[in-house]
Formats: structure tokens, C-alpha cells, sequence
DNA sequence: AGTATCTCCTGCGTGC
DNA sequence: TGCACGCAGGAGATAC
């Protein structure tokens, strides 16, 4: 499931191979992802159209056009891969979208769930509603511990739904909240409001080394993420709660838990985590 | 207004 | 071997 090192890896995957094409036309075998594609308006808009430069923003993708942007999102199952049209491939299940390049290559869509999204963003992408609410990116400048605690106070909700709230920071989903919480020795039922300054930077740090190691080791394969030339992911390796429920914590021996937090499963280690008011520092 | 739940969807593992 | 079922979860919509 694509977080933000996983969307990030296919940007970069992405960047250099269309960088400077031109769109030839695009086909829509299934319209149905998130929202309906808007097929009309994209065969208005991206026919003609060079590609300026493949960006991130969250876990959105921006295909940056001359006139405007497309949003892509990628959802739980959603696959972006390069094919050159002049070599024969077999047909792709749930292939759903097809963007033909002026050198040949095809731009390609597959999504077995249809949590994806391919939305015309305009030509002021960050200010179109997917967008505008967003939160900051975990790496920016800006963000620190204290104006995380600051955006803490009052509220009781617990810090793992906290964390995968994008308008408090982007790009952190289930994988990645659970080890960074790991990380930081903060238990995911830890109310918010009750961290302290301290422990909002611990948590912070340890969300930016993990996204950076994910990021480094071209995401975590888990399920069907795949790099955009197919090739998968490392960092699963190195996940040290995530998906270990019954298993031995790798660093005291204690079987990790899973709960389920806002419907979520989330793992962690009891022992490593205790559940304590200003659990972190 | 803050918080929790619902919803979309298919593939896969499990149990009978 | 087959089928029903639960679960996986991003994130906007909806309900409390």
C-alpha cells in the first residue's frame, strides 16, 4: 500500500522517463476508480500536452503539464509502470488507463481496487480541494516538535490516527505510523494532548529517518506496490512492527500486539511502548 | 468542532 | 475442491 516513500520512489522512478514527452492521446478501459475519470476533460486536456515535470505532493502524484497538472493517486493497489508500445506485452489485469507518448512509450494504470484517483488538478494544483487541506510534508522546513505539540493541545484523539491525519502532516499511513511509533518507544494509544514538546520531536525525528530509510530502499513491497519498472520495494525487510503480531520484538523479545485503532490494525511492542501519560521520553 | 464510523473495491488467507 | 467470510486500508463523506 503506497505511503509516501512508495509514492515518492515512483516519482523519482517516473521523473526521468517523462520528463519533456509529449501525450499522444489516452485511453480509459474502466472509469470507475474513486471518482469517476472525468474522460471527456482529459481528452481535452492532455492530447498535445508536454510533460514539464513529474512532482509529490502527500501521497498525490503531479503529472505537471504545460496547461495544468493531473493528480493521480495511487490508492491501495494502484500501479504506475512505463511500457515501450513497440515491443509485445501481455494483457495486464485491471490495467484501467493508458497514455500514449510521442517516443512510443505508454504510460500505464493498474488497479485491481480502484482506490486511485486520476483527477484534472487545473492550473493551480495546490490550491484544488485535494489539495489546499493538506497538511505540511513531513521533511518540511517548517515543521518541528514544538509546532506539532502546539497543533496537539486539546485534543484526545490517539497519536497513530493522529499521525495518518493528513491535514497534520502527509504522507504517513498505517506502515510507517507504526514503526516511527516503535521508534520513538510511544505507545499508539497515547492521547495527543498528553505528549510532550519532547516527545513530539522524538516522534517527528524518528517519522522523517524511517520515511528516509523507506525512501532509500525504494519503499516497502507489502501486498502488490511495485517500482515503476517492477521491481520491489526493500524496506519490508526492516520493518520491525508492522505485520508482526505474534512475533518476538527485535529488540527485548516481548510477542508484538495488534490492535485495532479508528479500524485500523496497529502493531506494537508492550514492552517497548507503555501506555503512560507523556509516554516518549 | 472534534472524533469515530462508513464507504468504495478485489485478492488472499482461513475454516468448514 | 469450493464457498463464505474476514481482513487489508487511503481518505473523503457522513454521522454522531
Amino acid at each position: 500500500m503506497p505511503e509516501l516513500p512508495e509514492v515518492e520512489t515512483v516519482c523519482r522512478g517516473l521523473a526521468p522517463l517523462l520528463r519533456g514527452e509529449r501525450i499522444v492521446r489516452i485511453e480509459v478501459d474502466n472509469a470507475a476508480l474513486r471518482w469517476p475519470v472525468d474522460l471527456s476533460l482529459l481528452q481535452q486536456k492532455l492530447p498535445g500536452a508536454q510533460i514539464q515535470e513529474i512532482a509529490r505532493r502527500g501521497k498525490y502524484l503531479l503529472l505537471c503539464l504545460e496547461r495544468g497538472t493531473l493528480l493521480i493517486h495511487l490508492g491501495m493497489t494502484g500501479r504506475l509502470y512505463v511500457v515501450d508500445s513497440s515491443q509485445q506485452r501481455l494483457p495486464v489485469k485491471h490495467e484501467h488507463i493508458v497514455v500514449y507518448l510521442a517516443s512510443g512509450l505508454l504510460l500505464c494504470y493498474a488497479d485491481p481496487r480502484r482506490f486511485g484517483a486520476w483527477v484534472w488538478g487545473g492550473e493551480e494544483p495546490l490550491h484544488h480541494p485535494l489539495l489546499a487541506t493538506l497538511g505540511p510534508e513531513p521533511f518540511a522546513e517548517g515543521l518541528n516538535g514544538r509546532s506539532l505539540w502546539q497543533r496537539a493541545q486539546g485534543k484526545r484523539v490517539a497519536v497513530k490516527s493522529w499521525l495518518m491525519d493528513n491535514r497534520v502532516v502527509v504522507g504517513v499511513g498505517n506502515i510507517y505510523a507504526a514503526e516511527a511509533l516503535f521508534r520513538a518507544g510511544i505507545h499508539p494509544l497515547t492521547p495527543v494532548t498528553t505528549l510532550a514538546e519532547e516527545s513530539c520531536q522524538l516522534l517527528l525525528d524518528h517519522i522523517r529517518a524511517v520515511l528516509a530509510e523507506a525512501i532509500e530502499q525504494g519503499g516497502s513491497t507489502v501486498r502488490n506496490y511495485r517500482q515503476v519498472h517492477g521491481g520491489e520495494g526493500f524496506f519490508q525487510t526492516r520493518l520491525q512492527v508492522y505485520g508482526r503480531q505474534g512475533e518476538g520484538c527485535y529488540r527485548c523479545g516481548t510477542v508484538i500486539r495488534a490492535l485495532r485503532i479508528a479500524g485500523r490494525s496497529s502493531c506494537f511492542c508492550p514492552q517497548c511502548q507503555p501506555l503512560h501519560q507523556g509516554a516518549g521520553g
